[in-house]
DNA sequence: ATATAAATGCAACAATATTTCATTTAGAAT
DNA sequence: ATTCTAAATGAAATATTGTTGCATTTATAT
């Protein structure tokens, strides 16, 4: 489902947006990539001690900027990061999809698969993006609130 | 489409809540129902400078729990509250609406009177509720766009 | 190997969220 | 009407988060 990309690949990324290659990039690519869920800065600052948090925050910024991540909020109203998948542009997203945001574990999903259903707005308002938010339980924490 | 409500049905609606009927609290009331968009805490703090920022985060937070006012977060990220028509409870919200945010004046707009369309989550998610977010130019900034 | 623009780390600053506590006040009890 | 009490407010303090400026380091083009 999520094409998973190794460091050859994280690298050509950000050649192809013209980044410099650095570690601290390389590493926010990868944590992104290996989990199916959106990513918060805290998130990023718990597993990367040694890498300011302003670094952090840059990176964010220019990935966003340059439409590899997506940002989504949280039901707190946390900013979390996710890869887009919808060939975003520089400063133009396509991430119209639905994003589930799970009330026990507090994670994101962004469900791509799913084809936002098309909607009608009231006379004068002229809508140019759409996204549709669930929350609940995820899978995970479903089960584990079944088999107790 | 809005019912507007008088002092004494702000001092009702308190009442009901078992809230005090103070200054501030009445203030916050007729300010948030006299707009049919939703007002962020700077929004109060601009118009009521007597009052303490302490006093109006308290204010908003204690509306929220008691489901007078519910909570949205637009583009980027800054909290706005709304009033309630969907007959919430305590700790129990039901705005299961389309919200609005302009590109232009950065107003957001509940829909209420829009029906959510149904949607189908992958196997294993369990949506309690559901949020459609569009953005776009509103009415009033669409006119003003298409006069110049 | 060198030069240069980009990226980082650190410190400072700004804005926002939250807590604590002394004082005031609304509403209940007398 | 007066007194009492819990709730609400205001002011200050603290915590957290977002942002900017600048000196130093580093990727990469020459
Ligand atoms: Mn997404
Ligand atoms: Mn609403
Ligand atoms: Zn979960
Ligand atoms: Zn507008």
């Amino acid at each position: 489902m999520i094409p998973v990309k190794n460091n050859y690949q994280f690298e050509d990324m950000l050649d192809k947006h013209q980044l410099k290659k650095t570690a601290p990039r390389l590493r926010v690519l990868s944590m992104m990539y290996s989990k199916n869920t959106a990513t918060s800065q805290p998130d990023l600052e718990n597993v990367m001690h040694d890498i300011d948090r302003v670094t952090l925050y840059r990176i964010l910024n220019v990935f966003e900027e340059k439409g590899i991540i997506h940002k989504v909020f949280d039901l707190d109203g946390t900013a979390n990061y996710a890869v887009c998948h919808s060939d975003c542009e520089a400063n133009h997203h396509h991430d119209e999809h639905v994003h589930f945001n799970c009330t026990v574990c507090k994670n994101v999903y962004c469900l791509n698969e799913l084809s936002l259903p098309s909607i009608t707005l009231p006379a004068g308002f002229k809508p140019e993006s759409f996204t549709l938010y669930a929350s609940g339980l995820c899978p995970k924490c479903d089960k584990k609130n079944s088999v107790k």
